[in-house]
DNA sequence: ACTAATTTTGACTAAACGGTTAAACCAATT
DNA sequence: AATTGGTTTAACCGTTTAGTCAAAATTAGT
């Protein structure tokens, strides 16, 4: 009797493994990899803290996972978005209402982000970039020197303008 | 001789107190308050860690100074340009004149500040608030209602401007 | 119901870290 | 030369922290 209602509470309950990784991405989102402490992590998923290296081997490999996935929904198609054939102001309004949709229901994660890169460069093109589809910027790059011929903007740096749409949707209502 | 050739050495020499904020500037900025260790500052300024306690009470206190200069070094006269009577645009090339020569000298430093700040949001209000000039938006405000009105400009929050001018900035060139 | 495998825990360890202390050092004064 | 006061150091201390381990608890198969 109580074994069925467990194994139905469990299948109904999120797994340990979930309750883990959304702990460890609270913590770590919030006080970055240096401060974040494991006994936090364990208290934040209500378990004992030797289950965190029961399911991740250690806080490096834990944050690595928090760390990429944050990143994957950071740059979440921004190259499928700008490769992609529609036009380029189409584009603009795209990438800004998923991109900032994004940031409003995760406030903490671009500055999480951009820190941790800004900490350790290599572990970004290591384990973040092979997992992004590669950039073709010369698509984007194309349409943009359209524009600025046609003079409809003004001449940019491609690279300089996706950052600051990045950058921009940092802080897209706060203060 | 050696007593006089010393004496002279400390007189040209950077005195310990400046060796020593020279490095936890630099420990500081580049790993942050939880990242950084009192080792590494001590090392980097060529000196026993007890010096740094000699100096300077404990880390907090020392990671206080360090915030706080660096803090008035990237808000630096916002308000006083902002506040100013020359017109708006001036005003735009004044800030970013200035304030981007400072960024490409302390590349590290704004999205050190920032993310500072976001750690513990009460130390900027308490520490770093009170040093700087209060700011007047009013006049600033009018200035931005009356470019609207006019239709050089379109309609802004004027917060919102003033945070992409400091967020664009930390960014200027690289990438 | 019994057993084996998996999951979870409390207690522990070793290392790292912030901070302290007493002694050594050094220049200036007498 | 001895004394004094500020400066610097090596050694040390207590705490925190990531990580380990064996035992307990739970689950799953028979």
């Amino acid at each position: 009797m109580t074994k069925r209602l467990n194994q139905l509470v469990k299948k109904i309950d999120t797994s340990t493994e979930e309750k883990i990784l959304a702990a460890a991405k609270k913590v770590f989102v919030r006080k970055g990899m240096s401060g974040a402490r494991m006994q936090d992590i364990a208290d934040e998923a209500g378990i004992n803290k030797a289950l965190l290296h029961y399911y991740f081997k250690n806080k490096e490999k834990l944050f690595e996972v928090i760390f990429v996935e944050a990143g994957n929904r950071l740059f979440p198609k921004i190259n499928e978005i700008f490769n992609s054939d529609i036009p380029l102001f189409e584009k603009f309004e795209k990438f800004c209402d998923e991109y900032i949709t994004m940031v409003m229901d995760n406030p903490y994660l671009p500055l999480f982000v951009l820190n941790e890169i800004n900490q350790d460069p290599e572990m970004f093109l290591e384990k973040l970039w092979p997992n992004t589809a590669k950039p073709n910027p010369s698509k984007f790059l194309a349409q943009i020197e359209a524009e600025v011929k046609k003079g409809t903007i003004k001449k940019v740096s491609p690279m300089e303008l996706l950052i600051n749409l990045i950058i921009n949707g940092c802080f897209p209502i706060c203060c």
